[in-house]
DNA sequence: GGTTGACTTAAAGTATACTTGAAGTTATAT
DNA sequence: ATATAACTTCAAGTATACTTTAAGTCAACC
């Protein structure tokens, strides 16, 4: 039940508060990721606090984590500190899995940024010969 | 038509070569971003300079393009070096999305991060007054 | 007190990027 | 020569993460 002192949200403003939309929020809680309370009339709120887990959520998310694995991390929290090292392990998994995709997205970006150089030096007229794409890479020597 | 200087790939080699599926490529030749040589009983063939072509748009798909960008892409690509602008102004945009979303990973990976080295310290017992997370956060100066 | 907007559930639909299946042809290996 | 593996097309199926629709209830404002 809301208190005076801690304020509440409908569904609708707890979405904005937190960046999602309200289904998006419904198909969250049947994910079993979000528990919101209820009115006596049957209607969901959230309080302050819950901000702060959806965020939470909302970042392990942006690394990666599906709303499988977001599931699997809420169970084991649920069921107490025993499944602390669970929870831990699959962070590092997540967070391997994470650096390896980064350091590959580093390089897609590289080749990107090559390609528009690329791009402007030739708009420039400043490619002298022609030089492909190919050529231009290996001459930075930015493989592949 | 293959040469003996220039060796040529069937479908499963060259996805092997570029780390797809055969489906994939003919799923990406549907969608015009490829466009193999065909033998004369029908098979396709690519050759080596595909590969090439193959790994960028990979890299291109890596930075966050989508399947219809990169159709759009190859198709101004093919209208030749008169819409080199908009090709530009595309790689620019895609970039400046990617960068956009870099920094918001970046982020996420500081809170995963963060938790990870809380559940650590939990385990071995170093947060002395059972420190919650999001009071662990702030005290970093880790926001939200 | 009535209209408008927000809420409720359950089920069906959407977008993206493939993946798989079916039915058939062609190459390669023993 | 025959079996097996790789290829062909076209259509249907899959996975993920929502989004939308339908049918109805409830709350707030003038």
């Amino acid at each position: 039940m809301p208190t005076a002192t801690e304020p509440h949200y409908t569904i609708g403003a707890f979405a904005k508060a937190v960046g999602l939309t309200a289904p998006t929020l419904r198909y969250y809680e049947t994910e079993g990721l979000i528990e919101p309370h209820r009115l006596t009339n049957g209607r969901r709120y959230y309080e302050e606090a819950d901000i702060n887990w959806v965020k939470f959520l909302l970042h392990l998310k942006g690394t990666g984590m599906s709303i499988s694995e977001l599931k699997q991390y809420v169970q084991w929290r649920a069921q107490g500190d025993a499944t602390i090292p669970q929870r831990l392990a699959l962070l590092q998994q997540v967070k391997a899995d994470f650096l390896v995709q980064f350091n590959e997205v580093q390089h897609h970006l590289q080749i990107l940024n090559d390609k528009i150089n690329w791009y402007e030096e030739k708009e420039a007229g400043l490619t002298a010969d022609q030089e492909n794409f190919h050529a231009y890479l290996q001459r930075l020597e930015h493989h592949e």
